[in-house]
DNA sequence: GCCAACGTTGGC
DNA sequence: GCCAACGTTGGC
């Protein structure tokens, strides 16, 4: 069982969209390095914290489960979609989603509470240029991450 | 809104 | 296959 972190805008969907839904399509995925680790790594069960990006505070939100592995993603077909990509076809598709179920929400763990930990200080989302919205979680970071986490 | 970092595109 | 131009990401 592995973990992951996943990136959203909160103004495109956010922790409390996906609880709405209660499982939600993890679509969107337009980098080949993310879209890898959502085909080949990303396996049901695994557990994924949410983490909201481009917002006032960035933060870790809360967790969700991985439900269903890689599957295309349908808006890639969809030239009315904003993630449209022409290059794509049904035969070959180049993007794919998963399905994620809502666990919970956390209070907030900040880049700034991240910073000051000994191991989660190294996180990879906290490296200079990182982009990756999906990116691999140790076992040693989930262990602090839960350590740190206070009901919401 | 700024800007650094990075990925992608396309001409050659 | 190189590389400049361009677009996007995302923290600040």
């Amino acid at each position: 069982m592995a973990y992951w972190l996943f990136k959203s805008e909160p103004d495109a969907y956010s922790i409390d969209d996906l609880k709405r839904e209660t499982i939600g399509r993890w679509d969107g995925v337009r980098n080949y390095q993310a879209r890898n680790f959502l085909r080949d790594g990303v396996k049901a069960g695994d557990t994924v914290l949410f983490y909201h990006s481009s917002c006032k505070v960035p933060a870790i939100v809360g967790v969700a489960k991985a439900v269903k592995e890689a599957y295309p993603d349908p808006t890639q077909f969809d030239p009315a979609h904003k993630y449209h990509d022409p290059k794509s076809t049904r035969e070959k598709p180049r993007w794919v989603a998963v399905d994620v179920a809502y666990v919970k929400h956390i209070q907030p763990i900040t880049r700034d509470d991240l910073r000051a930990h000994p191991v989660l200080s190294r996180m990879s989302l906290l490296q200079r240029g990182q982009r990756l919205s999906i990116l691999p979680v140790s076992k040693e970071e989930w262990a602090a991450v839960s350590a740190l986490m206070k009901k919401a």
